[in-house]
DNA sequence: GTGAAAGCGCTAACAT
DNA sequence: ATGTTAGCGCTTTCAC
């Protein structure tokens, strides 16, 4: 190994421990250790004295010793796409929630693969962390509970029930019925929809829900026999790729529901290249309304699932737990059709 | 405080420590820790036997116990601003340097203002984190300079020299010039600049480097009374109200070059909405080129300062610099000007 | 090449 | 209310 003049013991100018502020205090660290945590058994001078010594010497706490014997005072976050901007708002939502507590954020980025995912969460556990906040992972539901056993955790995305940890998502199964309803009100029976591929045993994924809700619509409205999935990946190039195949189908579904944002704007990417007129040709829709979805020459209509309050809500979930419940919780957001330009009466 | 029926002391079926392999293996915890760190010293046939009673226990070393004397492998990046779409391809890049390393990535979401930056950079540091990346901080440069004598960091944005850590910044002087020449050859003269606003004292920011590499570009076409500095926020309500202000203004400028994609979004919102026509009546450029420039609808001219060879080049240097170099590297990297259709001749 | 033991900074029993 | 002390899991001298 190289040389790693680095090391902890070097680094220059070491910094006060509680040692240190303890002996400027004239007391014992114990005490300084109460005045820190906050907690109760100390007098008021007592307070004030240790208080003094921590901001004359600039004191501050080493998050991995504290961590060693209690918190961490620490929140990771396991990221699945940190490409997908729906994402943003949501880690915006969880992390004012944070930011009022002690508690920090802090987000372990990976990709969409399982195996990606789940050792990402293991180095977080090897953190120490005070709690988990999974968003949309595609680890298998046993897995999860191993993890809701270990440490506090809250899973944004795939549905509940679950016993050892809580949940926060949509209903998808709702979304995926607004967006079948409007349609159909607008004249179309062809209405495809992108499903994203998935292990089959993974059944409370969104995409399952939203998959489900789409078929159910469909047949409450007796289009069964237009039902048509059309496989393809949640993302930019796989929606593109969907819309490839899509123009190439005869005959063309009227409409297109992705069930993800980003994987409609791929779908509109191939339908602009190809000049392909929207919506008098093809109605899009996606899901999620993220950001892009808003700018108005994207104008992409969309099932909007609230992501801020999302955050917010698994915020407030795991300080809960990690506070100490332990009954799980899987809350439900309702979602909402928003309109928008790449929608409109059925032609052909 | 609270119940905390999950202090670390009563988590469910302890795992594995060093101990327990040591013990399993039959030799001492310095010889697994020997074998667990890969250092010389070690027999082929203890390696073995150690490496065994790891898997056997399904051994994962503890990160705060490990950093606590040695490294915590992990490398933390502050992140001014997690809504920015440019950003995503930059954390790619740095992502992918890492992980083929035994380093982790956590980064800690912050906002724009330097208090918040700075409380995120100090508790990275309170993580004992093995290096420190910061993106675009707003930090002034004594203080980066003494974070950079605590621990191995690299900066993102802000322009070197800088002697205590290294920087990776795009030439942004020869950016902004790059689109000066491009409008005045489309016959644009009233190219006006959307300047972040910013501290006076902070001279080598990206904005700032911007906005002189403008004036420097129009004036190089005498067109010194032609410049025109709009100081706005660099997001996308920030833009917006630019946006306003320059569709009230008479003359009108012909071009806005605004110094951020997301800024020259906003820009873009409001002319969309007063149905001003891009770029018949008004040419708009951005800076970044960000995903959401690309999206066929938008097509934001912009200048592309390659995110993920930016956050590549980053995580190379701090590798570099955690393994043992102290003179510190200032790399530049070259922008390109991408055409779309947001930018044509001038007419007015 | 291997092991014993000290200690990183902090918290939590357990005294007093 | 305050202090003493034993660790948390690991790395690191320093013996052997």
């Amino acid at each position: 190994m190289a040389v790693e003049p680095w090391s902890a013991g070097q680094r220059p100018a070491k910094r006060a421990t509680i040692v240190d502020v303890a002996r400027h205090a004239g007391v014992s660290t114990a005490s300084a250790s109460k005045v820190l945590r906050g907690v109760q058994g100390v007098s008021p001078e007592m307070r004030e004295r240790v208080e003094a010594a921590m901001a004359a010497l600039s004191y501050r706490p080493h998050r991995l010793a504290r961590g060693m014997r209690g918190s961490t005072f620490t929140v990771g976050v396991m990221l699945s796409d940190i490409d997908n901007p729906f994402f943003g708002v949501l880690i915006k939502g969880l992390n004012e929630v944070f930011a009022t507590q002690k508690y920090e954020l802090l987000i372990a980025p990976a990709t969409s693969g399982e195996d990606s995912q789940n050792a990402v969460i293991d180095s977080l556990i090897d953190h120490q962390m005070d709690g988990l906040v999974l968003v949309a992972p595609r680890s298998h539901e046993d897995h999860l509970e191993e993890i809701g056993k270990q440490i506090p955790t809250v899973v944004i995305g795939p549905h509940g029930p679950s016993q050892q940890y809580d949940t926060v998502s949509g209903d998808d199964r709702l979304g995926s019925e607004l967006v079948v309803d409007y349609l159909v009100a607008l004249g179309h029976r062809r209405i495809a929809f992108l499903v994203n591929q998935h292990p089959s045993d993974l059944v409370n994924l969104p995409e399952e829900a939203r998959a489900r809700g789409y078929e159910e619509a469909m047949a409450r409205r007796d289009l069964t026999s237009e039902v048509t999935l059309i496989e393809g990946d949640w993302s930019h190039e796989g929606g593109r790729a969907v819309g490839q195949r899509v123009l190439e189908t005869y005959p063309r579904p009227t409409a297109i529901f992705a069930g993800a944002d980003v994987a409609a704007l791929g779908v509109l990417a191939r339908c602009w290249e190809a000049g392909v007129r929207i919506p008098e040709e093809l109605s899009v829709v996606g899901y999620d309304n993220s950001p892009t979805a808003a700018l108005v020459p994207v104008s992409l209509t969309s099932v909007d699932q609230s992501g801020h309050e999302m955050g917010a809500t698994a915020g407030r979930l795991l300080l809960d737990r990690i506070g100490g419940r332990s009954e799980p919780r899987n809350e439900v957001l309702t979602p909402r059709l928003v309109v928008r330009r790449t929608t409109g009466a059925a032609h052909s």
